[in-house]
RNA sequence: GGGCGCUUAGCUCAGUGGUAGAGCACCUCGUUUACACCGAGAUGGCCGGGGGUUCGAAUCCCUCAGCGCCCA
């Protein structure tokens, strides 16, 4: 680092380090090591996607995992890849050859297509992989797998091949959710309910049997009553039950033989008397409920809609080759001329539209192929509930306490070796998930998984795309062959239908891993540690993946699963394309450093909160990345080579509070990564590094430096190189390529050993709060700490004076101490350089001129003479307005300690701690009462 | 309709029974030899409303209101 500039400039130095760590293979997992095993399955992006702040967040928190288990000596696995959406993909390229060729995929035929989607992955399929990069995530890229694979492909037939043996997999006619634009069927989960402005139509039919009673129906859907084959009523319902077994004439289409309009009123308990009229119209083909009353009443069903959403001619002539929102309002407009129509008003009712393409999906009646899910009921118990954690009263599972785990053996890489790798006390301090069971983070998503499990409905697997893995069943006539082989023989057609996209993600932590071969890399890295998803997927993708883990694997897929928040703008709205409120996360790097993007989004995710995004945060992190830097810059230029030792005896208060504020840092990020709250780890390096470091510690260091003890200023430099050697360590995995450069930079990987840190940072040890022997050794206790707060203090009270008399801080003004006890010169320096004060008299006997403005603190009192400035009323209102305040705080301390209600129940130690509160407010109070004294005299 | 979450300084949020906090913004002062991507200081809060438990409630309980998400 010989010269340094003066504000970090992170591209060349992110590029620089990101090559080195691939170069020397750092991110490679050896599966053959005998360190503890750590590892996290990425969720796999789409492979022609693009990276958004969601990525950024959610590798983020995967890489400071990563990066945090192998300075905790693990052997990590953080497995990459990528899934190939099948919707999202063929949809990309159907349009690409539109625009491009105007054809449409029929034109090429499905062969010729699948070659092209090959092709369109090939060219944008590497681009998501080199944005991560861009962002220092530490993937082992030589084990990138994609869910299109041969080897993968394979996975995902043989399961199905299995599944269906079982019996689990079926093929079946059934009502599912229809995407009218992708022509393909949907799961239930990929449907999603929106409010929709619609109306409510209410028309009348004729009984007839009875050609004066009309009944009147309620229907958001006109449009559908040429497909109606029924009304229905509730038997218990007095104003129709009579009417049940007649039936009444359909007035659509209008064109049919009189005895062909005639349908039946049914009684059905299932029909509300409350909702709109109590007359429900029944269109098996086009509604899932009245599907289900046409199955109990064995109504027929009539199909009057075509794959895309128009009608078809059942529909009558008015309506057929009509769009269904269009046949709507022709369907009104025929029900008014036939002078039927009742009534029209305003209705807002929930719609499932279709998440792929954003229309409102169409039940239909369609052959499918289903999943009947296996291993629900372990799947159910792994997951542990709020009534399974530790607490009040609570009889689950008893946590180790964290003082008596063992200690960070396993942090020098050596195994454990009586626990099973990575499952139980790691030596990190984390609580253990017990053997079998699985944590959710924040664990109230337990809750939302159980429910969802509880209520699970078959999971509908085929669609009728091309892009994806096809369906591994063949038919010849009426034969049916199910195998992971074509079958021999000739004339079998093989199923024209691909598997759902989850149908293969749901087997990302095992099939990634070579299964079902058992290989070394499964035995020693499956299950896996962490899995980091957005709580948007946990029935799409994280129930599932634990099913198939149970089911294949015979063991769950992970041990803890974080759910990050949602990232939104800064108005709390989603971020989307059209409202273009989403920035581009590779501009935001160019502009600020990935460093500065990791620690704005950590910094501003706090766990189990969405996540409000503002540019804001990213310029805070580059902020305080110089802020890094400068400090080091700092340390550089006082010169000298790197100090080892530190010398107990040459300590000064402000080096051992320095120290044990470091401490205190390093207990409360260790803390807050067991608990998975790096927002709080951040705040607390925030804190440490920029308050109390920067702020405090070096400034108050410059009385060492600026003076003449060479011995001293080494053994200060040392103390630096301390602390900024293990914060650069706390940093790595929130800012790894800044730290990484300092690191080398300054010099601290010289003495160590290559695997330890002296190759690079990524190996070195996380840093352990300090042992006792530790802080006997350098005499680091209480008495320093208060010390220097009180001494702090006193320093802000000063600066206070200097506002107050509006004083220009840099205007040179000459400070009196008048100390309380002895006061040794180097302390003095420091509060003289603190104090920005030209000379800083200590005089013990210091009598100050009325209206000199004083600050009163335990280590004594300070003056700041101001020659022919003296403002007696000012510093008089000044003094009062103290008093004020302490006296009220005196009253509120005096209050409680007055009622014997609470002298007599509050635990001691609060006790004690009041009445040292009162007894300080009342020192100070006097203090107060004598200057106030002086200035009347 | 059911479930979950949120409501604390102008903004974004910490804070699980014992003296209400941070960052940003705003205001004042300042280019002092690490940093203006900076430093020093100041202002700012009946902790959504009401009730209860307790010596003591932002924190626990009940209730109401508003906002958001998920599921029907």
């Amino acid at each position: 680092m010989l010269e340094i500039p003066k504000a970090y400039e992170p591209q060349a130095v992110e590029a620089k380090w990101y090559q080195f760590w691939l170069d020397e293979k750092c991110f490679v997992a050896n599966e053959k090591s005998s360190k503890p095993a750590y590892s996290i399955v990425i969720p796999p992006p789409n492979v022609t996607g693009m990276l958004h702040m969601g990525h950024v967040l959610n590798n983020t928190i995967q890489d400071i995992l990563s990066r945090k288990a192998r300075m905790d000596g693990k052997e990590v696995l953080w497995l990459p890849g990528t899934d190939h959406a099948g919707i999202a993909t063929q949809v990309q390229v159907e349009k690409a050859l539109k625009k491009e060729e105007k054809k449409t995929k029929y034109d090429l035929g499905r062969e010729e297509f699948l070659k092209r989607v090959w092709a369109w992955k090939e060219k944008h399929g590497g681009i998501i992989i080199n944005q991560l990069k861009k962002l220092g995530c530490s993937c082992d890229w030589t084990r990138e797998r994609f869910t299109m694979d041969a080897e993968y492909s394979r996975c995902v037939q043989k399961v199905f091949v299995e599944l269906y043996k079982k019996g689990l997999i079926y093929r079946g006619k059934r009502m599912v959710n229809w995407c009218p634009v992708s022509q393909t069927a949907l799961s239930d989960e990929e449907v999603e309910m929106k409010p929709q402005k619609g109306f409510m139509y209410h028309f009348k039919v004729q009984v007839a049997e009875d050609p004066d009673t009309w009944l009147t129906i309620a229907t958001t859907r006109p449009e559908t009553i040429p497909g109606d084959t029924a009304v229905a009523v509730n038997p218990k319902d007095p104003r129709y039950a009579h009417l049940i077994g007649k039936n009444i004439i359909r007035p659509l289409p209008i064109h049919l033989p009189h005895a062909e309009r005639l349908i039946p009123i049914i009684g059905d308990d299932h029909v509300d008397f409350e909702f709109g009229t109590g007359v429900l119209k029944v269109t098996p083909a086009h509604d899932k409920a009245d599907f289900e009353i046409g199955a109990r009443h064995k109504l027929p069903i009539i199909d009057i809609m075509n794959s895309n959403g128009t009608m078809n001619d059942l529909a009558g002539e008015s309506l057929a080759g009509l769009d269904r929102f269009e046949a709507r309002k022709v369907a009104v407009e025929r029900l008014k001329e036939l002078e039927v129509l009742v009534e029209e008003k305003p209705y807002e009712n929930n719609v499932g539209y279709s998440q792929r393409a954003d229309v409102p999906i169409e039940p239909r009646l369609s052959e499918q192929w289903f999943l009947k899910y296996p291993s629900v009921e372990p799947s159910k118990a792994c997951v542990l509930q709020e009534s399974d954690l530790p607490g009040p009263g609570r009889t689950g599972y008893q946590p180790v306490a964290v003082g008596n785990l063992p200690t960070a053996s396993s942090a020098t890489g050596e195994p454990n070796a009586s626990e099973p790798s990575g499952r139980l006390p790691d030596g990190t301090g984390k609580l253990p998930v017990p053997p079998g069971r699985m944590q959710f983070h924040p664990q109230r998503w337990a809750k939302t998984y159980d429910h969802w499990l509880t209520n699970i409905q078959d999971w509908c697997i085929s669609r009728q795309l091309w892009w994806g893995h096809r369906v591994p069943v063949w038919y010849r006539g009426a034969e049916v062959y199910c195998g992971v082989e074509s079958p021999e023989g000739e004339g079998w057609n093989q199923d024209p239908d691909v598997l759902d996209t989850w149908f293969s993600s749901w087997l990302w932590p095992f099939a990634t891993m070579g299964w079902p071969e058992q290989t070394d890399t499964l035995k020693k890295f499956y299950p896996t540690t962490d899995l980091v998803t957005g709580p948007d997927i946990i029935f799409f993708w994280v129930a599932r993946m634990i099913m198939a883990g149970y089911e294949f694997m015979g063991d769950l897929p992970f041990q803890n699963v974080y759910f990050t928040g949602i990232i939104r703008d800064k108005q709390g709205r989603k971020m989307s394309k059209t409202l273009g409120n989403s920035p581009d996360p590779l501009d935001l790097i160019a502009r600020f450093g990935a460093d500065a993007l990791r620690f704005g989004t950590m910094r501003s995710a706090p766990l189990g909160q969405d996540v409000l995004f503002d540019e804001k945060d990213v310029e805070l992190g580059r902020n305080f990345c110089n802020k890094l830097w400068n400090a080091c810059r700092f340390r550089q230029m006082q010169g000298g080579d790197v100090e080892g030792e530190i010398n107990p005896a040459l300590l000064t208060s402000d080096d051992k509070w320095i120290l044990l504020r470091l401490d205190q840092a390093i207990s409360e990020v260790t803390t807050a990564f067991e608990e998975y709250k790096f927002s709080d780890a951040t705040a607390a390096l925030y804190r440490f590094f920029w308050s109390e470091f920067c702020d405090w510690y070096l400034e108050a260091s410059k009385a060492v430096f600026y003076g003449e003890d060479a011995t001293q200023k080494a053994n200060t430099l040392a103390v630096i190189d301390f602390i900024l050697s293990h914060t650069l360590r706390l940093f790595h995995p929130f800012l790894p390529f800044i730290t990484e450069e300092l690191w080398h930079g300054m010099g601290f990987n010289q003495d160590l050993p290559e695997e330890q840190g002296g190759k690079t940072l990524m190996f070195a040890n996380w840093p352990k709060p300090f042992d006792d022997d530790f802080k006997l050794h350098y005499v680091l206790d209480e008495s320093d700490e208060r010390f220097v707060n009180e001494k702090y203090e006193l320093v802000t009270l000063g600066r206070n004076l200097r506002r107050e008399g509006n004083i220009q801080s840099s205007k040179r003004v000459n400070f009196v101490f008048k100390p309380a006890s002895e006061l040794m010169p180097l302390e003095a320096e420091v509060l003289r350089i603190l104090l920005n004060s030209e000379e800083l008299c200590i005089d013990p006997n210091y009598v100050p001129k009325k209206g000199t403005p004083t600050a009163l603190s335990p280590l004594g009192e300070l003056y700041l003479p101001l020659e022919g400035l003296i403002d007696v009323d000012a510093e008089k209102g000044r003094l009062t307005k103290e008093q004020e305040k302490i006296e009220s705080e005196i009253e509120k301390v005096q209050q409680k300690l007055n009622n014997p209600n609470f002298t007599g129940k509050v635990p001691p130690a609060v006790l004690e701690e009041h009445k040292k509160r009162l007894d300080e407010w009342v020192a100070k109070l006097a203090k107060v009462k004598s200057a106030l004294e002086a200035l009347a005299a």
